[in-house]
DNA sequence: CGTACGTTTGATCTTTCTCAATAATGGTGG
DNA sequence: CCACCATTATTGAGAAAGATCAAACGTACG
C-alpha cells in the first residue's frame, strides 16, 4: 500500500469546517510541494523573513514563538498535524513570529504564489483559509485570556484540555490520554510562567488527581473536573456540530 | 458641507495595506449601512450571539473582550476609527467574544450577507479583509506576548506605544500626546493586571519622565525612552515603508 | 449637593519568580 | 553493555512582583 498523499491531512482539516466539492479536493492534492522531514528546533520561518513558501504539516508538532528583547520567549501557538503553518504569511509581507518544530515531523512546503493562485482559482479553498486564519485567531483571543486572567493551575489544566479537544476533532486522539510532546520549559514559554513553577503545579494537578503523567504522556482521570478547573469551554474552537467539551473513550 | 461619508474612513483603513481602484472604493461606499451614535459600553455583539451584521467604527473606540467563568475579565483588543470592528464575525457563525464600545461614537452596520456577497464580487476587498484579520492576528500574538512575558511597566509603555502608532498610521494622531480614554480598571483588564497596580504603574512612569498625564491625555516627553522600556518594535503592526516607531511632532 | 464612578494611597498577603542544587533520563561513543 | 554528557525534571529556600483589602479623595453630573 501506497503512502496517503501529504496533502490528504491538510484536506481532511479543512474539510472539518468547509464542505469541499470532489474537486476541490483534488485540486489541493494537486499543488505543489516538497515533503520534509525536520528535527526538533528546526525553523520553519523566522520572525523577520520574507516568507516565500506556506507548510504544511503533515506530521509531528509545531510552535509559533516571539521573543522580547531581553530574550523571554512566549510561544504563542501550538500546531497539529493537518494543519497548515504559515497562512498568515501567505499574504503578509514579513513574518512577525517565528515557527518551529516541537518534535521531529514531515512538512510538505507549497510555493506561496501556487497556494496564492489556487486560493484565487478556488473560491472553496479561499473560503477554508479565511475560517482557518479566524479560528486561529479565536484561539489566539483565548490565549490572551488564558495568560491575562487565569492562576497557573486553571491555565495549564486549560492549555491541556484545548489540546485534547483539538487533537480528538482532528481524529488523532485515542483513549483518553495523549503524549504532550514538549518539555516543561517550552510548557512555561506557553504559559508565561517558570518552568519551575511549571513543574509544581504539574506535581499539583497530579497530587489533585486531575491528571496522570507517565513520560510526557498525559492521563484525564476525570475529564470533567479538569475542565472546570481549565474553566475550559470549547466554543472559541468554532468546532460546530462535531465540537465537544468532552473526550470519549474510544473514537 | 455635507458631513462625510459614514464608510469613508472604513476605505482609508483598508488602503493603508491594499491600493484601491476607484471602483473599488465607490462599491464599499455603496454598501448599505445604519448609522448609530452609541454610548460607552454599549454591546456591538456578545459572545455566543449569531452575528447578523458587521459593525465598522465611524468614530469613538471599541474593544474586544472575554471573560473567565469566574468573571474575570480580559480586553482582547482596543479598536480605533475606521476599523471594522466584526470582521471574524463575518464569516464565523458564532462570537467567540465580545465587542463593546469604550467611548461614545458613530458605528456604521452593514449587513452580514452584504459584506460577504461584495468580498465575492470584488477581489481587492476580500484581500483587504484577509490582510485585515491577518494583522488583526498579529496585534493578538503581540498581546500574548506582552501579557505573558513583560512585567507591569513594560506591558503598560507597550499599550501605549502601540496605540500611539495606530493612531499615527491612521492619521489620527495630532502632535506628540493623545487621549487614551480608557478607565485604569479597563487598562487593568487588557493587561492582565488589577486596577491597583495600574495605577501604580502609571505614577512611575510618569514619575520617571516617560508620560506626562492631563486627565486621560497621555505626552510623551520622552518617546525614545518609552519605546525602549516598552520593548516595543512596530513590525507586528505590518505598516510597510509607511510604518514607523516613530512620533513626530508635527503631522 | 448628593450620588456614582473613578483615582489614589497604605498595609498586608499570595502567587510566582529566582537562585541553587540534586536527581532522572536519553543519547553517544567506546 | 557501560561510562559519560547534556537535557530535562524535581525540590528547597528566599525574594519580589503583583494581588487583595480597605479607605480616602476627586470629579462629573443629575
Amino acid at each position: 500500500m501506497s503512502p496517503p498523499h501529504p496533502l490528504a491531512s491538510l484536506v481532511r482539516h479543512l474539510e472539518m469546517r468547509v464542505p469541499m466539492s470532489p474537486e476541490d479536493r483534488d485540486a489541493v492534492l494537486a499543488l505543489p510541494h516538497q515533503l520534509r522531514t525536520l528535527e526538533p528546533a528546526t525553523y520553519l520561518i523566522r520572525e523577520g523573513d520574507p516568507p516565500t513558501r506556506c507548510g504544511v504539516l503533515v506530521s509531528g508538532f509545531t510552535y509559533r514563538q516571539k521573543q522580547t528583547s531581553e530574550g523571554h520567549r512566549q510561544i504563542v501557538a501550538l500546531n497539529i498535524p493537518g494543519e497548515p503553518v504559515d497562512l498568515q504569511h501567505l499574504f503578509l509581507d514579513v513574518a512577525d513570529h517565528s515557527v518551529q518544530m516541537l518534535t521531529r515531523g514531515q512538512v510538505a512546503f507549497v510555493p506561496r504564489g501556487e497556494f496564492q493562485s489556487l486560493t484565487r482559482r478556488c473560491p472553496t479553498l479561499a473560503h477554508a483559509v479565511i475560517i482557518n486564519i479566524l479560528v486561529e485567531g479565536s484561539i489566539f483571543r483565548e490565549w490572551v485570556l488564558n495568560v491575562g486572567r487565569r492562576d497557573a493551575r486553571a491555565r495549564m489544566a486549560h492549555l491541556m484540555c484545548e489540546f485534547a479537544i483539538r487533537l480528538q476533532a482532528a481524529g488523532l486522539m485515542e483513549g483518553t490520554a495523549y503524549e504532550l510532546p514538549i518539555t516543561q520549559e517550552q510548557l512555561a514559554d506557553a504559559l508565561g510562567l517558570t518552568a519551575v513553577h511549571v513543574n509544581r503545579t504539574l506535581k499539583g494537578l497530579e497530587a489533585d488527581g486531575l491528571i496522570e503523567r507517565r513520560k510526557r504522556t498525559i492521563a484525564f482521570p476525570s475529564w470533567e473536573d479538569l475542565r472546570e478547573v481549565a474553566d475550559f469551554n470549547s466554543r472559541y474552537l468554532h468546532l460546530g456540530r462535531q465540537g465537544s467539551d468532552r473526550i470519549s473513550a474510544r473514537h
